[in-house]
DNA sequence: CGTCCACGTCTAC
DNA sequence: TAGACCTGGACGG
């Protein structure tokens, strides 16, 4: 499933078990796993945390009870190719395709943390280092991702459309085929226009994000977005987001220098477009597409967009951990 | 039963 | 720039 903000949400979901949780022995792999390398990994005690950078997310286990200075530790980068994740169980319920297991101890209950990937596209790598042909986090670095893609137009990597060049990870690290689709969609940009064409026009420097730092306001704006947008469910976004469907109907636009797409088979999907000029006048600054790359995610991440998504604060109390744990043993 | 489809890379021609 | 790499769910006969 994995786009960038499933990844992050994968990094949270490990860093709050960790905090709380104390794991030990040996990281197992599946048998099955034969591309995959082994953990050489034994210790009594450990933790385990993560972090993420695009499609890549970093797991750092470290010896003891608590971070020691010197203390041992070691790292693995993943990446979740079609269908990782990570799960949290209980041992007795060890998931199906649980490819490398990390085992807890001193719980009431042994609990397992497990990268499992039922189509084994997954990968991972013992002190990987973050892809050096994979740029910025579009989340969390998003002014170097900006610069990365303005900076580098001449390449031929944006002699393409815009919306194969989305996929480049050199340049879009984190955006996958259902958010590239929603961006397009969502600035308006026919997803067939060259890439380069499309990008030149934007500034250097992101207007949107300038106001959004200056400006407390920054939060009206999104709301007055959030609105009148329509929330897509994961079942009619695969709707539109099919290659074919974005061929078929993004293609046909009539009034290109009002923004106005035409979209006529995506029925459930329309957004009004009265609603949307509306907004755009509203809000004065409307994002570009480059802003949507970090919007969209950060939205699905739950930071946006009035607090929907997974709850994981690493200083809930332990009623609320063992809820959210309940709720969510598994994070994609 | 069979065919098609899936949020992604990889590498071989 | 096609396949290759995989499993399994949806849907058709």
């Amino acid at each position: 499933m994995p786009e960038g903000p499933e990844l992050h949400l994968a990094a949270k979901f490990i860093t709050a078990i960790g905090q709380r949780t104390l794991f030990g022995g040996q990281v197992v792999k599946s048998a099955v796993s034969t591309k995959n390398p082994d953990v050489e990994w034994n210790k009594e005690v450990y933790r385990v945390r993560a972090n993420s950078r695009g499609k890549e997310l970093k797991v750092v286990v470290t010896e003891g009870e608590s971070e020691v200075k010197g203390g041992a530790s070691l790292s693995i980068l993943f990446r979740f190719g079609m269908s990782g994740s990570f799960k949290y169980t209980p041992v007795s319920e060890l998931p199906k395709h649980a490819h490398l297991q990390f085992y807890t101890i001193n719980e009431p209950i042994p609990m397992v943390l497990s990268f499992v990937d039922y189509r084994r596209f997954g990968r991972w790598e013992v002190e990987g280092e973050w892809g050096a042909d994979r740029g910025p986090d579009p989340i969390w670095e998003y002014q170097a991702f900006r610069s990365n893609v303005m900076e580098n137009l001449k390449l031929s990597a944006f002699n393409r459309p815009i919306c194969e060049a989305m996929l480049n990870q050199k340049f879009f690290n984190g955006i996958g085929n259902y958010l590239r689709a929603e961006i397009l969609y969502r600035c308006g940009v026919r997803p067939f226009d060259e890439a380069r064409e499309v990008l030149s026009e934007l500034k250097p420097f992101s207007k949107w994000y300038e106001t959004q730092v200056k400006q407390e306001d920054v939060k009206n704006i999104v709301k007055q977005e959030d609105v009148q947008k329509i929330v897509v469910k994961q079942e009619d976004n695969k709707e539109i987001v099919k290659q074919e469907d974005v061929k078929e109907n993004i293609v046909k636009q009539e009034d290109v220098k009002e923004n106005i797409v035409k979209q006529e088979d995506v029925k459930e999907n329309i957004v009004k477009q009265e609603g949307n000029k509306k907004s755009v006048k509203e809000s004065k600054v409307k994002p570009d597409l480059l802003d949507l790359c970090h919007i969209l995610p950060k939205e699905v991440v739950g930071l946006e967009g009035g607090g929907k998504g997974y709850n994981v604060d690493p200083d809930a109390n332990e009623e609320e951990y063992a809820a959210f744990r309940m709720q969510v043993q598994e994070i994609r």
